[in-house]
DNA sequence: AATCCGAAAACGGTATACCATTCATGACTC
DNA sequence: GAGTCATGAATGGTATACCGTTTTCGGATT
């Protein structure tokens, strides 16, 4: 018998999860100094755990060192996005085409998470599914640095994600069967086409999600 | 005034650097562990640096971890091989789209590495200048996270060539010509050929590099 | 009021120590 | 001889302590 996965044994990883969701959520500002003991005394954990969840959390993009060594929450700008929104358009047409094959071969756990996607309760959620979705194929390429490349700035798109939710409160877009219909579609077209129209599909998806984002009008 | 930037001041990187290099000059073979307390005493640093070293290596994918915490020096397999081999094939030519204007403006960087080449006098050399060429083409991308990333699997690419570098010691293949003429027409099209047309260039290039390589027999 | 400066507090880098877990070795059993 | 189990060494995770550097802040100077 075995734990469930996601409560994580070691501390360092449940301090990086920790720090991870309290920025996600906003709760971190943006530019706010992590300081190793005070988050360690925060957390009542020593500050060797600590120590490594910045670490983990700069390689996801939502920690920046200084200079002498003191870890802040990354600012993230309207380029940053842009670079990001780059590269989902560079690494998951890739993973689209490699993962045609396996998608043709059992689509459950896409179609599973599409249904999810319908029963979502919170846009919030709505986006982690989404992501998810997106991650799913990653993993169906079987690309295993592919998929690595992109986890390492999913968070960051989160944190993007998350801020332009909050910063767009009052809207009503039914993201959710947009979001699940959309999926749908892409599915339906990959069991269909061939591996090199499947890479065009997954890239009109993406610029299609660029369009539907409510974006700031600051462009830099 | 500076230290001269290649002596990091802090044990852990320095740490880092030592262990990558032993790894890329087969020191360390494949499989090998690296017990933090070993690597400590050998290196005479405490266990600390060592640790953060390890994590550091693992990012650049020359070590990885068991499920109990212990590192060991990769094992590269051809299949990997294929995968860092997309994954050039899906970056570069982006870079190389956004590092145009660029390019056009100011290229004396590259044309400097490409003289340092034809001076090259050993194999390892021009392939070190090689990489860096590249490297500098996705700096000059302008895209700070696509560096990131190319960079990320940089020290795998290096790993995977000195292996075959040392697997086929007596050809004297004229890598050295090879590679500058190559960069060479590669930056004469950049500067007279319009973005979308670098990307295709770029393509190609690491397509002829691929072509180039001696390759081992066993597929997996 | 603005600037400079020095002392104290905060902070990061590293070493050492402790403990639970894992791993390797050899004896023992069948 | 193959498999099993116990024991001790090796190993990683974490806490704590020390030190030099950076940062902060209040007071002196202009």
């Amino acid at each position: 018998m075995k734990m469930e996965p996601s409560s994580s044994s070691s501390r360092a990883d449940s301090t990086s999860e920790k720090l991870r969701r309290e920025i996600l959520d906003g709760l971190a500002a943006p530019g706010d100094l992590l300081a190793e003991s005070a988050v360690a005394r925060r957390l009542g954990v020593s500050r060797v755990p600590v120590r490594e969840a910045l670490f983990t959390l700069e390689r996801d993009g939502l920690v920046e060192f200084s200079g002498t060594g003191r870890a802040y929450v990354k600012e993230l700008s309207p380029r940053d996005f842009e670079e990001l929104y780059v590269l989902r358009l560079t690494l998951e047409p890739v993973a689209g085409g490699l993962a045609a094959p396996t998608i043709r071969s059992d689509a459950s756990a896409l179609l599973k998470n599409i249904a999810a996607t319908r029963k979502a309760r919170t846009l919030g959620e709505v986006t982690r599914l989404d992501l998810e979705f997106h991650e799913l194929i990653l993993e169906m390429s079987g690309h295993a640095r592919l998929l690595k490349l992109w986890r390492s700035i999913r968070s960051e798109l989160e944190m993007w994600l998350g801020r332009l939710q909050r910063q767009h409160r009052g809207q009503k877009l039914d993201t959710r069967e947009q979001t699940a219909s959309s999926h749908e579609k892409l599915i339906q077209a990959f069991r269909s086409q061939p591996p090199s129209a499947c890479e065009r599909l997954s890239r009109d998806h993406i610029i299609n999600w660029r369009e539907w984002l409510p974006m700031q009008q600051g462009q830099k």
